[in-house]
DNA sequence: ATCTTATTTGAGTACTCACTCTAATTTGAG
DNA sequence: CTCAAATTAGAGTGAGTACTCAAATAAGAT
């Protein structure tokens, strides 16, 4: 892999790896569709692809690491602008969301390194709206805020659990009315 | 199936089903490894039943049936004694909750019976939530103890959800958190 | 232009899956 | 006890899986 042509052919693979496990979750996502899709044949695959198991992984950890909240900010969001940051996330980005939430149950079975992954994600959001809540009501000991935001945000992650089973559910809506849980 | 011995084989597999499910998901069952669970042959499985499907279907259904709360109570219980209800489950019967949690994850892609029957479970949930609350803030207007009742059980299968990932997760501390969503 | 190295080709392999089929065995109603 | 029907045994089928490999081609450093 060190010429253009190779990685070009290696984005495709990813991306195409990527909108597959949204659609069709983990182990509905095969070598021959992935190929297919990204318009490439097993041979090349494999010639940038130990496994479907590397590749997934690195769709997967590039699809996590976008999910992530702009690592510039330092400090100036409040939880609302989080929460927005959130519901926009799961409407305009719907299949990463979803690739979130299969790899999120899938994980106990796969591999460990996702569920890690996965974890240290939560914990980091947990973290960052620990700390706006923490701005915005600072007579909060730690703990607290800390014990808030985590359930905060479990629950929007139900939220968007339940949007992939019904396409039509307001998630906006919701996630603003389980802000409360942190803020009252 | 009008022997004895049929029924008795038909509660082994569907058994097993249910705990496969549980610990692979769905794709992750085979009709290999429910047999040998079973202690069967595929011949006798496929004599029992028509598909894997099929009895994937059957024993979710019974699995999610399972999880109804008890159908006996005439609006007396209090949104805690649900909210206790939902902690004990998913604690005591953490398979089940996997299993709910798993189906609901796989239904797009899967079965829209399956899909059907959680968002009628869910409905139903809702509305047992819903009248609670009605009864503990009478002041409330239906339509907004049916949307905080949503949010509630939204968020507490999100909890449940994390606890698939984190076995330490405390379900029953932030499922009691987040009940203040409904009532405040 | 040359020539090493990356990349692509695409048929092929070994394996697992859901599912079938026939023959043997067991069940229990009459 | 009899015997038709239910159940079980277990090898086998075809489709689909992840993955391989030797040969052809394309790329780019010199």
């Amino acid at each position: 892999m060190r010429y253009k042509a190779g990685l070009e052919t290696r984005d495709r693979i990813l991306e195409s790896t990527r909108t597959q496990i949204a659609r069709l979750g983990l182990e509905g996502t095969t070598i021959k569709t992935i190929c297919e899709d990204a318009g490439v044949l097993p041979g090349s695959f494999y010639n940038l692809f130990d496994s479907k198991e590397q590749a997934i992984l690195t769709a997967v950890r590039a699809a996590i690491d976008a999910v992530d909240p702009d690592p510039q900010h330092e400090g100036k969001d409040t939880l609302e602008d989080l929460v927005n940051a959130y519901v926009r996330f799961v409407e305009e980005q719907g299949d990463l969301a979803r690739v979130y939430i299969r790899i999120a149950v899938a994980s106990s079975r796969s591999s460990p390194e996702l569920r890690g992954r996965i974890l240290r994600h939560h914990e980091g959001r947990v973290k960052r709206f620990a700390e706006a809540l923490l701005r915005e009501r600072p007579e909060l000991d730690e703990e607290e805020a800390h014990n808030r935001a985590e359930a905060l945000v479990s629950a929007l992650n139900g939220v968007t659990l339940h949007r992939t089973i019904d396409e039509t559910f307001d998630v906006g809506h919701f996630a603003h009315l389980l802000k409360t849980v942190a803020t009252t």
